[in-house]
DNA sequence: CATATATACTCAGTATGCTGATTATCAGCA
DNA sequence: TGCTGATAATCAGCATACTGAGTATATATG
């Protein structure tokens, strides 16, 4: 039997655990109490004003039902607001309010600390050939979960 | 503000994701509802017959809290046993049952067959560059966490 | 030996993630 | 137009993970 140690599946789960303690770390540090989930969320919803929560999700790849979570306590939290859709009464259209905006600048240079924590084992050259390999090994299996990743590009509905 | 693709955090999590859907459906089609976690868990009390929760927490670098409930489900599930340790009155001495390994036997190919899958967009050259990437960026952060891997070394109380 | 500290485990609370079901609404088509 | 299928969001339930606290027991130390 393979050790554990040998099997992607477990190193993955081992750096990911690592780099959501980094990202608390330095964030907490920055003043901020945001999650690394819903810092994606913020900046996608930042990106694309009036998204509805099924686009978002498909944009960072989160499930549909765990993203009613994460909109919940961005809004909690008085990060975003979420208004009923002009065009659509079943969706919800999501925006920064004006704290999430300040939110994300306080804490973008935490952020990319906690990136370069992450990966300080590594020389330069590693790093880039690592995020290659990660992206292109993601790449291929993007549709194998229930949240594949997808484009915003289809009639997407948001703010002109 | 760096896109969150560009975002080894994100990349990461992705990933782990991705990993886990693979390894539900193939484990699942093999018979076994065992999660990724359950599984190291199980491999881990295999190994170390009579382990305590804590050496086995280290052992997969799983938090303390966590095993709490990964060790419940392994014994309602008739995989392990748990029992007091004859040496230490506080610790629980965990054992792998006749099922335990039964389990093992039959899911090994699966979870191998997953891990094949994962990592399915790479050459071989570009899977063992990732697999090593992926040990060192780790090794390096190990200490960040808190819940790191460590090693059984010292004076672990184990069955002879 | 008595106390102070450390350790093993557990629990309460919070935040992802998932499966599967339900509700409201929309869109296509006879 | 009316029905059928698809879609947006939510909810209940389960399994990681973590923070922080509490209990029982062990160990070190005066």
């Amino acid at each position: 039997m393979k050790s554990v140690e040998e099997m992607p599946g477990h190193l993955v789960r081992r750096f990911q655990q690592v780099a959501v303690a980094i990202f608390h770390a330095e964030v907490g540090q920055a003043g901020s109490d945001i999650t690394p989930v819903q810092y994606a969320a913020l900046v996608a919803i930042s990106t694309n004003p009036g998204i509805d929560q099924v686009t978002l999700a498909g944009l960072i790849a989160y499930d549909r039902t765990t993203i009613t979570g994460v909109v919940d306590r961005l809004v909690h939290k008085g990060l975003i607001v979420r208004n009923a859709s002009a065009t659509d009464r079943r969706a919800r259209a999501l925006h920064i309010t004006s704290e999430g905006h300040q939110t994300l600048d306080t804490i973008a240079p935490a952020v990319e600390e906690a990136q370069e924590i992450m990966l300080r084992g590594l020389s330069q050259d590693e790093q880039k050939a690592f995020m290659h390999l990660l992206q292109k090994a993601i790449g291929a299996v993007n549709d194998l979960s229930r949240a594949p990743m997808r484009a915003a590009s289809k009639g997407t509905q948001r703010d002109r």
